[in-house]
DNA sequence: GAGTGGTCTAGACCACCAG
DNA sequence: TGGTGGTCTAGACCACTCC
């Protein structure tokens, strides 16, 4: 008459995770087999193996087929964030969302866009130059380069109306994506743009796709000061 | 005499995501049950289940009981990195790790800790200032506080000899823990230890961590000019 | 070679939530 | 309240990799 209800794999999951916290099983050390873990705790090991995905995902703890599950010694901290759409996000704060073109016009890629794509010879892409506002107020301003030959239908789009960020989005999926974060002193344009001083410190989200081995898009994203990028949970 | 092999969840994944990449499904499209995409590809549901899951959590479909599987409409880029212990990360560039104690002290927490933790009363801290080199260059600095009451072992550490960074991480597991980025002008201070010139835009790393309610550290990690985070993949 | 995690199946029941 | 995704089980086989 236990009257246990069923083990959950979250339950199997904090119930493992808390016996690393409490150095039951200490960095480096092996854990018992996920079978021995079932049968210990009563569940099946499909149910261990589950809660082992999440912990192993996390990089609480690392597997190996025939090396068994070790606790990591070095845990990394995994932070992962969501890149919505700019208006997306803009909506979401509860602020009012506004998108001027700056520029566009067909040029030769220059060389820090081959190398992003990591392509050899220039080509004639589509160079997009906007800004999108928060409540009347610079929010970010994007620099982005096309590739037409991916992405002909880019050549239709009246950008004045619609941001080449949500017409992509929505039409072009993406296979590969390189996405990465840095700083940058604002110059002369960016500074305009976004209203702020030259040398001011701006946090740049620059993206690159791909479908398939063809680029679409490379965009560096430059914020306006003060933005902050938080991880999920 | 079909002799098809078995799929595996990993060929549903790529069937489905071919499907929406070539927008058979649509974004905010629904898809047909797991069951009948199960029956149609000749797998168990589970299968199914486990291709979908994946697709869920890269942000390509969204999935609610009873309301079934759509395509995302506005598909986020969500992009994973990991944060590992600056020794590691220097010395997986293949340089030569340096670490330089700067300072520690146990003070009162300043305001800008408290908000980071969440309290609301100032608590003595300890409160350390460190300088990690890659080949001799200042690559991270790092202004920490350390919560004594949670961390008491900390205090018996020779913290010139081992960073708090690396002590944390093999002695002090967190069960909580918040990162953001953002970017930050040098000010004297940082500027002189990263050698470089005040205002120079640099990438800051802001980490805090707790055990169950109570707050653990959190450092502001500065990285030298030019420092990159790169996403997973 | 053999041990361990990884996956597939078939069936059952549960939990959430749109209609 | 019924349909759909979420999970659990038990058993089987596979695949990687350490010994």
């Amino acid at each position: 008459m236990t009257g246990r209800t069923r083990l959950s794999w979250t339950d199997v999951r904090d119930e493992i995770r808390a016996r690393i916290l409490s150095r039951t099983y200490a960095p480096g050390d092996k854990l018992p087999r996920d079978e021995d873990i079932a049968t210990e705790l009563g569940c099946a090991r499909t149910t261990v193996h589950r809660a082992m995905q999440d912990l192993s995902q996390i990089g609480l703890v690392e597997r190996k087929r025939k090396g068994g599950t070790h606790v990591r010694t070095d845990p990394v901290t995994r932070a992962t964030f969501d890149i919505p759409i700019t208006r997306r996000e803009v909506e979401q704060r509860g602020s009012k969302y506004d998108y001027q073109l700056i520029s566009h016009a067909m040029e030769d890629s220059p060389m820090s866009v081959m190398t992003r794509f990591g392509i050899q010879q220039p080509a004639q892409m589509l160079h997009v130059r906007a800004l999108h506002l928060a409540d009347n107020r610079p929010y970010i301003f994007e620099d982005r380069w096309i590739d037409t030959r991916s992405t002909p239908g880019i050549l239709d789009v009246d950008l004045k109306v619609e941001s080449a960020n949500e017409w992509l989005v929505r039409n072009k999926p993406y296979s590969r994506v390189d996405v990465r974060f840095y700083a940058m002193n604002a110059e002369g344009e960016s500074a305009r743009h976004l209203s702020t001083n030259v040398g001011s410190a701006l946090l740049v989200i620059e993206r690159t796709t791909w479908i398939g081995r063809d680029p679409i898009t490379t965009v560096q994203a430059v914020a306006a000061p003060g933005y902050q990028l938080t991880a999920l949970n």
